[in-house]
DNA sequence: AATACCGTCACGATGCGTTATGGTGG
DNA sequence: GCCACCATAACGCATCGTGACGGTAT
């Protein structure tokens, strides 16, 4: 048992590893369901490197790629634990199909 | 040739098309310069179908995914023509890589 | 005493349209 | 005169935080 394995961050140390305001963490902690550390008994926040990483790809999917935050929400219920690539792979599939459907509806609204 | 190869739509046929209001659709084109229908001499806008196919692709992007208007039109202005399926594959990609990226970071950061 | 948290609430900056106004053309 | 369009600008609502306050623990 090596002592650093307990470790754990708290908001400060996670703010400043991500470069993310702690004002911001609290918030997003009250708009995504996915981002609950855990508390000590004083009530204070500690955050599991798994925690920090969901936390950075809301920062991916917020902050570089724009979405809102629902989206990100959704994007990240659905991306969990091994559906990833599946999802994907379907998600595409969505997409190019509603480009058919979108085709489709032009050529019938140009139909002669 | 066909008379109705020549046919264009107005912003009324358009919104009625789409479900989507004119006032909507002339904001639109003050934020996507990929949107320019042609205009008569009288400055009236004439939407051709492929227009159309854009404009519904903003609406998937916009109101169905959550994006962002800035990033739906990064998202189409990459989309475009072809590059279509590379590009995704590469998207898809850079979003393995960042999630290696995040794993390798929160890995390192508890690095004993 | 200083620092790092906590929750809450007010405030503010954008983003995203919508509405209102006044005008042209058919 | 009516209808469909035009541009522009003001307005409004929601989203996304930020900042300030007063409090607790170390």
């Amino acid at each position: 048992m090596d002592k650093f394995d307990k470790k754990f961050y708290r908001i400060g140390d996670v703010a400043l590893l991500l470069g993310i305001p702690e004002s911001t963490l609290r918030y997003w902690e009250t708009q995504f369901t996915i981002v609950k550390p855990k508390r000590n008994a004083k009530n204070v926040r500690f955050y599991t490197p798994q925690d920090i990483e969901v936390i950075r790809k809301i920062y991916y999917l917020v902050k570089e790629k724009g979405l809102k935050l629902d989206a990100a929400q959704a994007q990240l219920r659905v991306n969990r634990d091994g559906i990833d690539k599946r999802f994907e792979v379907v998600d595409r599939l969505k997409e190019i199909r509603d480009d058919l459907k979108a085709l489709l509806d032009t050529l019938d609204s140009t139909k002669r």
